[in-house]
RNA sequence: GACCCAUUAGCUCAGGAGGUAGAGCACUUGACUUUUAAUCAAGGUGUCCGGCGUUCGAAUCGCCGAUGGGUCACCA
């Protein structure tokens, strides 16, 4: 941008710079064009009148009427006084037939020099080929923007993950592919947003940078702020502040936002990443369950058509009602553990022990349940399954269940083997939650940087006092993953995360 | 973090018993007024990821490193 540099704009390479061949001869056509007074970067806005897919939509009404679209050349064939070419826009492809006879010589001699890649507007008329496609008989080509690269091949596309996700705009330029699911993605959020908005819900925006990083176990990224000279945490969940508004009296809230946690990259795992946090007043963990499986069944049905979609080869029912069972059951289930009657942790050990799931010595009937459950029970769930009243010890924020004391009215969704969503009944009683807190600041002196910080004026925001509140989080990138049987979490991403290349 | 694999032309990829490299697309020139992975003829592509070592000679073998991918660990 502030880059005035007249030797790149002229297309003459300055020193440093080693142009090779493929590229000199883009940056000598763009050399020749300015030099009469031809500069495609001086062109400053260009009217379209309609998306290549209108056209290939409506053709009946538009046969032979005059359109004007713009977009990148993918494709050209020349034959001698008749050219064809296909033009990208963002709705689609379109081809477009270029005569000597309609553009006259010259402005057809220059039409030849474009190259794959350019940006052209085609002012022309609607028709049919001998062979059948829809086109566009160009009357007059202006070129709107000159590429100096070549795009990778028209074939094949590019492939190279690396590249693909470093420069994402070759990647939704050439693979067709990436532009549908990032559509879906948008769809995905609007569709969130529609459904939330028409039942009442307040969409909030909350801090990012935070002075306790809390609302979740996981480590956080830590900042600097130069005036106040102060370190401060990226947020790693928006959970704390969301229910002081439920405090505040907005009885039904949600934000929709990048959630930032310095952990691990995989498949699964992108430092930064969007959830949805959302609170109702009044609700508990059932009326989440519901919300969720009306709410994701409903998007795959309005977005593609269907609640039963295919995941990586794997049918996926979306249907509701979906599988509700307590994580005591499932492990019964999976295991034939009984934990239900169990009641001693050393009972509990001895248990994990035989079923060969390694627990610490000191680990609690909770933990055990817990372990159990990770290790035998979630790589069964492929279907949607609820999975409810999960142990306290691993639910800081989750409120205490009535009858059994060791566990709390909390649920996480599972489909594909994937945890999607996390849910509880909101903790709201300041005094459990101050103990609860305290348990984890022990844990994190005791060297669990992913316990829970002790925040005092969420504490103080309790004792103002908050209604029985049902809260829900949903990864968006995981549900954007699901209904657009994406591998990746980056192919979801349009930058993802990369290390910097060392060239 | 550990282990395995990959990295060759702008892109997609071959190849290489150690002797400085190929195809297709793309590109350049010419022919062609309904093609569509257009066709036909001719032509040029390169830090073979980087560094060091072995060797008369390394893109090929060895070591170190970079980046990416995979598996595992971590991620309640």
């Amino acid at each position: 941008m502030a880059n005035t540099n007249d030797d790149a704009i002229t297309g003459i390479p300055t020193q440093e710079e080693d142009v090779k061949e493929l590229l000199k001869v883009r940056r000598d056509k763009l050399a020749k064009l300015q030099k009469e007074g031809k500069n495609p970067f001086h062109i400053t806005r260009f009217n379209p009148t309609c998306y290549s897919q209108q056209i290939l939509e409506n053709f009946e009404e538009m046969e032979e009427k005059p359109v004007v679209i713009a977009g990148r050349i993918m494709s050209k064939r020349i034959m001698g006084k008749a050219s064809f070419a296909h033009i990208l826009d963002a709705k689609g492809q379109i081809q477009i037939y270029v005569q000597i006879n309609e553009l006259g010589q010259e402005a057809y001699d220059e039409f030849k020099t474009y190259d794959i890649g350019d940006i052209i507007g085609v002012e022309g008329a609607v028709f049919k080929t001998h062979k059948g496609e829809i086109s566009v008989r160009a009357k007059k080509i202006t070129l709107l923007c000159k590429s100096l690269q070549p795009l990778p091949e028209k074939w094949h596309g590019l492939k190279d993950v690396d590249l693909r996700y470093r420069q994402r705009y070759v990647d939704l330029i050439v693979n067709p592919d990436v532009r549908r699911t990032f559509v879906i993605r948008s769809q995905i959020i609007r569709g969130i947003r529609n459904y939330l908005d028409s039942r009442g819900f307040l969409e909030v925006e909350t801090p990012v940078l935070h002075n306790t990083a809390g609302g979740a176990a996981a480590r956080p990224f830590i900042t600097h702020h130069n005036t106040l000279d102060i370190d401060m945490y990226m947020r790693i969940a928006t959970e704390l502040h969301l229910k002081r508004l439920i405090v505040g009296g907005f009885d039904k809230v949600y934000e929709i936002g990048r959630i930032f946690r310095n952990e691990g990259m995989d498949i699964k795992h992108n430092p930064e990443f969007t959830s949805i946090e959302l609170y109702q007043a009044y609700a508990d963990y059932h009326d989440m369950m519901d919300l969720t499986e009306d709410l994701i069944s409903t998007l795959a049905r309005d977005i593609l058509g269907s609640e039963v979609i295919t995941y990586q080869g794997e049918e996926i029912n979306l249907s509701r009602p979906w599988t509700r069972m307590t994580m005591v059951e499932a492990v019964k289930k999976y295991t034939g553990i009984d934990m239900a009657a169990i009641d001693s942790a050393d009972q509990a050990r001895a248990e994990a022990k035989k079923a060969g799931v390694d627990v610490g010595v000191k680990a609690t009937w909770g933990e055990v349940l817990n372990a159990l459950f990770e290790e035998k029970v979630e790589d069964n769930l492929v279907q949607p399954t609820f999975i409810m009243d999960y142990p306290i010890e691993v639910s800081p924020l989750a409120k205490k269940k009535l009858d059994d004391p060791r566990l709390t009215y909390r649920f996480e969704l599972f489909i594909t083997r994937r945890e999607m969503a996390n849910a509880f009944s909101e903790l709201n009683d300041p005094i459990d939650q101050k103990e609860r807190f305290l348990e984890q600041v022990r844990q994190r002196e005791a060297g669990n940087d992913e316990a829970e910080m002790m925040d005092e004026d969420f504490i103080n925001a309790l004792e103002i006092g908050m209604p029985p509140t049902g809260g829900l989080g949903i990864g968006i990138d995981r549900l954007v993953m699901l209904l657009t049987d994406s591998y990746s979490i980056r192919d979801v991403i349009l930058f993802p995360t990369m290390k910097p290349r060392e060239d």
